[in-house]
RNA sequence: GCUGGCGUAGCUCAAUUGGUAGAGCAGCUGAUUUGUAAUCAGCAGGUCGCGGGUUCGAGUCCCAUCGCCAGCUCCA
């Protein structure tokens, strides 16, 4: 604990909830550490409030915590606060550093600290300590430079430790994160143990955003969003259906080779389908109707209701379950504007949906199987994965043996396959609890793709049976599940995760075939054909340019392998590769032999 | 949906205090025939998101609307 980054800290212990320690242990701790770093941001974040208060007269301040990339700190103001006013605040928060101000810490009694509160016009604060548990006596207080916040610590010693920090951005959020709440302005900011560290974080988010997938769907001509169609609906165009084509044949290889069945329900189904189903209930306001013959039909926001009339089609035996009915299924749902977000939050979109009906019994060994096929389709894709566990929310319906039943089973079957997962309490969807996986894109955040859902509400509505052993009819149990989610989503993923440089076999186009000048052409072009016919998604830059300017193009669109034909090629009846990644030359082959080295890079996907 | 910001050529961006819209890249034409990340020249391209208003005059100011971006909330 030698570093010149090491700090001090006045009280690691006590909780704001909790009474107070009267002998507040002192606690060294490293601001480089993750727990240092948090301590660190969060003490920035005291500085930032102490800052705008001196600025900006009748700012009232909430709360503000470190989170994991920086802090935050929640005001209220009558003004909105501008990214001028960002460059004003930095500047007196770096006076405030100079001064190098202690962090001190006192402690008061819940009546003490509200009538001091309220003194000082702070109604906020007043509302977080009066909404402490009854048995809560006291609170603490941190104060620098004469500013004074309710605060549970720790803080570093003193503002001086402060080396390296930035404001970022404003904006709105509602208090207590509630959304009939007043919208407080929120500054985020970062702080970093050193300037150099800073600065590394700076270029990640630079970096992070030249790989947003819509600005990389643009670039590649991926796709569009145009507002001509209508917000959140995406327009493929050839190479961003090509790669979706790419995505869907191995989702269907790969579920036939799982014992899937593959099945296709219609877009729109009747309304009265819907109320059965509970979606009219419980999720009108998300759904797309159309009206026909006086007839009203909802659009499908989900698969399931085809799947469970396929299943009903004929009498089922406890012997031909179970069954797994796999469907690319688009479905529409009208999400808030405000949430729309390219590829990754559209309002249609194509889930790799499955609905699995089996006995009881075979629910385990179901689930265990699916988490293998997401573990393989990660592995394929090149993603790392967290797995959470969702258990019964507040509002929700099934009786409580029920849910029991089901969280075991999801339980069980994630340690017999010994997946490391999170417990998300009170976040399964209504009718039963569920597995998320989510996948981390580019900018940190998390995307879920891949869950498992069980229901026992549908077999219950649709009335399903199998006949048993017994002769008896029993009811089947349902898992609702996808793979990689959203086909869309998980292309935005996928973009933002290459930026745009897919492997060979997901690659629109594998390769280019580019002349050096117009006499190569006619050679060109038998190459070109002799690509196309076995198989390999080549594209042809014939144009009348220097060989340098088709290369760099094929480097911008990120194509893997550019064929140059000249002189030499046209000579001995050969290619000579370049690489996409390095642009290293692999030299002279064949066609037959470059066509090979693609197909070496696409086999095991198949 | 909420708060804030932003909409100018296919793309990335300019346009003093309101005074007739400009550049680079891409595109087209011509010259050039070129060996691993941008050859040169010329041409063309915009109802400044859409609709109102203020003004002698609006890309610029005001209102409304649509869309996009960030965050919040939501995410059966």
């Amino acid at each position: 604990m030698a570093s010149a980054v090491a700090a001090r800290v006045n009280d690691a212990t006590v909780d704001l909830s909790s009474t107070v320690d009267e002998d507040a242990s002192i606690g060294l701790i490293d601001i480089s550490s993750p727990e240092g770093l948090g301590v660190l941001r969060h003490s920035i974040s005291h500085i930032m409030a102490q800052a705008v208060q001196g600025i900006f007269a009748g700012v009232k301040v909430t709360i503000g915590p470190s989170i994991e990339d920086g802090f935050y700190y929640d005001f209220e103001y009558s003004d909105t606060f501008t990214p001028e006013d960002l460059d004003k605040i930095e500047g007196r928060m770096r006076e405030i550093v100079s001064a190098d101000h202690p962090f001190v810490r006192t402690e008061m009694s819940r009546r003490e600290a509200v009538s001091f509160f309220e003194e000082r016009n702070e109604p906020y604060k007043v509302e977080l300590i009066n909404d402490l548990p009854e048995d809560v006596t006291g609170v603490s207080l941190y104060s620098q430079g004469g500013f004074v916040d309710l605060c549970r610590g720790p803080h570093v010693p003193s503002t001086g430790m402060v080396k390296a920090f930035k404001l970022l951005n404003v904006a709105g959020a509602y208090w207590r994160g509630d959304e009939n709440n007043k919208m407080l302005q929120r500054i985020y900011g970062t702080g970093f143990a050193t300037q150099q560290e800073l600065d590394d974080y700076l270029k990640v988010v630079e970096e992070a955003k030249k790989r947003d997938h819509r600005r990389l769907g643009k670039e590649l001509d991926l796709f569009q969003m145009n507002d001509e169609a209508g917000p959140g609906l995406i327009i493929f165009h050839p190479k961003g259906a090509l790669l979706r084509t790419i995505i869907e044949d191995w989702e269907k290889r790969e579920h036939l080779k799982r014992g899937y069945d593959i099945v296709m329900g219609p877009q729109i189904l009747k309304v009265d389908l819907w109320k059965k189903s509970g979606h009219f209930d419980h999720y009108r306001e998300n759904m797309y109707f159309t009206e026909v013959d006086e007839q009203l039909y909802g659009i499908k926001p989900m698969n399931c209701l085809a799947h469970m009339l396929i299943y009903k089609s004929k009498i089922r035996s406890y012997r031909d379950l179970p069954l797994r009915y796999f469907e690319l299924g688009t479905v529409h749902r009208h999400e808030k504007t405000g949430v729309l977000h390219g590829l990754m939050r559209a309002r249609q979109f194509t889930q790799d949906d499955a609905h699995i009906l089996c006995i009881p019994d075979q629910l385990n060994a179901e689930i265990r199987a699916i988490a293998d096929f997401v573990d393989y389709a990660m592995g394929v894709f090149g993603f790392a994965y967290e797995v959470e566990l969702s258990t019964r929310p507040h509002d929700s319906i099934g009786s409580d043996e029920d849910w029991g039943l089901a969280t075991t089973a999801l339980e069980l079957a994630l340690q017999d396959n010994e997946i490391a997962y999170d417990i998300n309490e009170g976040d399964g969807a209504f009718y039963g609890p569920k597995i998320d996986f989510k996948l981390k894109d580019a900018l940190g955040r998390k995307w879920q793709c891949a869950t498992i859902q069980c229901d026992f509400t549908l077999p219950e509505r649709f009335d399903l049976s199998y006949i048993g052993a017994d002769g008896e009819k029993h009811r089947p149990v349902m898992l609702h599940r996808v793979i990689l989610g959203a086909v869309e989503r998980f292309m935005g993923v996928l973009i933002e995760h290459y930026a745009g440089a897919f492997p060979v076999w997901l690659s629109p186009v594998q390769a280019s075939v580019l002349t050096v000048t117009d006499k190569h052409i006619p050679y060109g072009e038998e190459v070109y054909n002799r690509l196309i016919e076995a198989g390999v998604r080549c594209e042809k830059d014939f144009r009348n340019e220097k060989l340098g300017y088709k290369i760099r193009e094929g480097q911008v669109q990120k194509v893997p392998y550019m064929l140059v034909i000249g002189d030499r090629e046209v000579e001995s009846d050969a290619v000579s590769p370049r690489q996409r990644d390095g642009g290293k030359n692999l030299g002279s082959m064949g066609v037959d032999e470059f066509v090979a080295l693609v197909r070496g890079k696409c086999d095991r996907y198949e």
